[in-house]
DNA sequence: CCTTGGTTGCGTACGTTGTACTCAATAGCG
DNA sequence: CGCTATTGAGTACAACGTACGCAACCAAGG
């Protein structure tokens, strides 16, 4: 119920929320006050204008509009689709129109993340224990990844995009672990969640990777692919220089459950959690 | 020492390795029989003739030169660095003459990845117990990830390469894992390593993806960033939303060890490894 | 020796991409 | 009614991947 804060002393729960809320208001006052450079960094994901200036004829396009044909475009036909002419052309804009709402193309991607981060359901705060929590906080996230098979190869071209829908998530398993009963200081939670979407991410983009060649070299199933990769395969084991590999070929049979691997990840980084919080 | 086979029975590791090589030596075999179409999506990764035709002038490059340079260029100015016009100049011969050697950009990249495989050292078979080897290839891993930053969005875009320089890898985790003591299956095996690999192939796109942003916007620090994310960032926690996240953003204290948190869920995973083999 | 034919290196050219620039049309304020 | 800030769109350009065709090369066959 009580942690060690850092001066040694220790504060409850709310005397440590009402400890931030002040830093942070003061944190707004001050920057209120100081009126300092146009801070550019700042615009990391585009906006469109709190209160609109009055001139001028009224924007056509929302930016959740922009987001949901991109996101369209990549689910029909890859990620290499979206371009900027045949998105304008599905929002039956110019090309050049959509100049108007996003700096460039890095902008669309950017919209592109909130609007999937937005996608994902959170379970309500308090409604299940930590494991629980976290194992749907990765189902989703995952499912996600499923549903839009660019998400990987974007996010690790894009750079971390600072918003509401991202933030959320983040908040969502820091809280869970953050639970009364549970002795990780800051830090380790953090390191702990982020464990987690780290495995979820890597899962997901060699998953994808997975279906990609499955889908260029036209193959439907596993026994396609062993017909296919064997010629190139079976000199290679047929050598004995990967005699356990050689093993899981012949004997395995879980191959193509990705499911499967993926919740005997999960659990495996569940447990090691768990161990850390001495349960 | 011994592990229960299809047919119940049991089979020791000596018996295993001979039968499995018995039946690769027969596929082989059928395959040199039968001669069949020319199975195209063979070959996945170029290769040099192996025995050159003799007519005609002799090749100036070897795909081990063309792969260095392509590394080369994108270590330096970064994966999109590398166009076909800018290898080409860097190994002093025409744009198209980058043709011969390879089918299209899609196979330099495919040579970037296996070039990157092969620099791992993997550490010697049975020098150590199997965590031990784990957390060395993945420590290897990861270095790899962050002297080459381009490589998280290769791997994401790139379907999986067949080459001896990546089977090689699998093969010594599978190895470390299938020791005398372990009592795992052989899915359970790839399960488990791939799960590994995963966390790190996550863990390293999110922090280059977080390098990448502070280069863009010129931070140097963690304080940098916080100054300059502030007044994005402020706002959002001020209103009380992520009250765990302002938790960790204020009294946090390892944010941006990235060293200690990879760590950290290493060995998570480990111990969830650990906690299945019942040890 | 000369001829032959497959192989290599390269120059040209085309279609597609992101986007800078320019200018006409729009619509609320004075 | 102008005035003026703002939007939508057309044109244009540099850079990209690469299809195509031709010249230079070089061992084998005569």
């Amino acid at each position: 119920m009580t942690e060690r804060s850092a001066d040694g002393a220790t504060e409850s729960r709310e005397q440590r929320d009402r400890r931030i809320r002040a830093l942070m208001e003061r944190w707004t006052a001050e920057r209120d006050g100081d009126d300092r450079e146009p801070r550019e960094p700042n615009d990391q994901l585009p906006r469109e204008q709190p209160s609109r200036p009055p001139r001028g004829p009224r924007p056509t396009l929302t930016l959740d509009q922009i987001a949901a044909a991109a996101v369209g475009i990549a689910d029909a036909d890859g990620l290499d689709a979206v371009t900027m002419r045949r998105l304008a052309a599905r929002l039956d804009v110019a090309t050049m129109s959509l100049y108007r709402y996003v700096k460039n193309k890095e902008d669309v991607y950017a919209l592109m993340l909130d609007a999937v981060a937005r996608e994902i359901t959170l379970p309500a705060p308090g409604s299940a224990g930590w494991r629980e929590t976290l194992r749907r906080i990765a189902t989703e996230m995952r499912a996600g990844q499923l549903r839009h098979p660019w998400l990987a190869r974007l996010q690790s071209s894009t750079a971390f995009v600072i918003a509401p829908s991202v933030l959320a998530v983040l908040e969502a398993g820091l809280a869970a672990l953050d639970a009364a009963d549970i002795t990780l200081d800051v830090d380790e939670m953090v390191a702990a969640f982020s464990t987690m979407t780290a495995y979820v991410q890597g899962r997901a983009t060699a998953e994808v990777a997975q279906r990609e060649t499955y889908r260029r070299f036209g193959w439907s199933s596993d026994d396609d692919m062993r017909a296919a990769a064997g010629p190139q395969l079976v000199p290679l084991l047929a050598r004995g220089d990967y005699p356990t590999l050689a093993h899981y070929i012949v004997d395995g049979s879980n191959q193509d459950d990705a499911e499967w691997s993926f919740a005997f990840g999960l659990e495996c980084i569940l447990d090691g959690i768990a161990a850390r919080l001495g349960l």
